[in-house]
DNA sequence: TAGCATTTGTGCGTATGTATG
DNA sequence: ACATACATACGCACAAATGCT
């Protein structure tokens, strides 16, 4: 607990607390310490533990109750497989009911230098990209920007704004597979974009993908940079 | 940039730029824009952004230079492969020269129900515990606790001391060979203890990877829980 | 050499946010 | 709810170092 850091105590408290109920600490009660408890074990006055917890009742994570205490309200992490089958609609399978997937934007637009890198395109050649917004039981779960080579798939934008998946959009363009060819994973703060789209507060942690499909012939298809609210997602890798 | 948020202003540009720098967003100049451009990039103050590239200079990132600019001195993330082969020393190869590993603490213990459940153990069997902390050219990369079941790698500890390395420890006991079967990935906000051991500011990401390896029997030998600073290092999957 | 534009470094007064008791 | 102390952010002004004409 650093003061004069850039980052308030309450604020700092409010993320040990949160990961404290991510990884299960209170899970015996189903509850939050007291008030007093907490301040005396993060050597704080109470009313700086008050803010914490009113900052994560916000964000419907905890309830509290007079008389009784506050109680916390199960939100377990959405855990997504990265495989050399990944697809984010069957990744996230049972763990969750309501799943969509929202079209933000497209444009169709020359490559910059990373996208026609990773795409093997030639620099500046035209690509489609695609913005999508991607919830799990009406929570935001990733944010993603993708890019596709033109004349391929042009068109394709439509197709997703109709499914909601990449892959069914793919097949529509006769894409019957495709593989993960790489991923690169790194966390970042949220960025003003990412608190609207997702609903996250400044501070929060963002963790960010870039990853390369490529269709069974091995041709780069899909090159896509997406954020995932750390507090909701962690990624399994099995190998 | 969100005011009255919890996180200062100065932080969350500090934390933008150095996502800027890591990106490679200034590379073609080797400098971070003047503060008066930052400052009206960001909508605040130039005291406001030199507050920030004062924390940055403070990492050792930025070298301002007074009628000049200022000098952006690292930019380069080391990039961590994650696969069935995976090895901290050897995925960092070519990107550090000076690499070590320190012991900084170790027990017997029965096992929690973690622990147990990673490594198939009965409930509570005992088990090596070791703290280990990694650096690659004097920066911290890894603040790391693993655990391996006993008797078989009784005295574990000493060997990874003498060689600060788990493969060469493990080799030490008769494990020719490993793979890495599962790895979970997630990242939280640093705690007190990262900041310390590896000098970090409050409000800093760590990225958290919880891992098992198994023997070429498929047995599992070794559950670790290791935390990266977020801005120091990033994963690769290739699958 | 002198003058000028650009950029970082410093001081001060004031308003607001954060933390305590 | 109030009072106090400190951190944060702003606006304005000016000093000091550098590169160019």
């Amino acid at each position: 607990m650093r003061r004069q850091s850039g980052v308030a105590l309450w604020r700092q408290i409010a993320d040990r607390i949160r990961a404290a109920i991510a990884d299960g600490s209170y899970d015996e009660t189903g509850m939050v310490p007291p008030e007093t408890v907490l301040a005396a074990d993060f050597g704080v006055n109470r009313h700086t533990v008050r803010a914490a917890l009113s900052a994560l009742t916000q964000e419907g994570m905890l309830r509290p109750v007079q008389g009784i205490g506050t109680l916390i309200l199960r939100r377990e992490r959405l855990s997504l497989p990265i495989s050399r089958r990944t697809r984010f609609t069957e990744g996230v399978g049972e763990q969750a009911r309501a799943l969509s997937g929202a079209l933000l934007d497209h444009a169709e637009e020359p490559a910059s230098a990373a996208v026609s890198t990773a795409l093997h395109l030639a620099p500046h050649a035209p690509v489609l990209r695609i913005e999508t917004l991607r919830s799990a039981d009406k929570r935001g779960m990733s944010r993603s920007t993708a890019w596709f080579p033109l004349p391929r798939f042009h068109g394709l934008a439509d197709a997703f704004a109709k499914s909601g998946s990449v892959t069914a959009a793919l097949r529509a363009f006769g894409v019957e597979d495709y593989v993960r060819v790489k991923t690169e994973i790194s966390a970042v703060h949220a960025e003003p974009g990412d608190l609207a789209d997702l609903g996250l507060a400044p501070g929060a942690i963002v963790l960010v993908t870039q990853a390369v499909n490529a269709d069974p012939e091995g041709m780069p298809i899909q090159f896509a940079v997406s954020r995932f609210p750390a507090d909701r997602v962690q990624f399994t890798v099995e190998v």
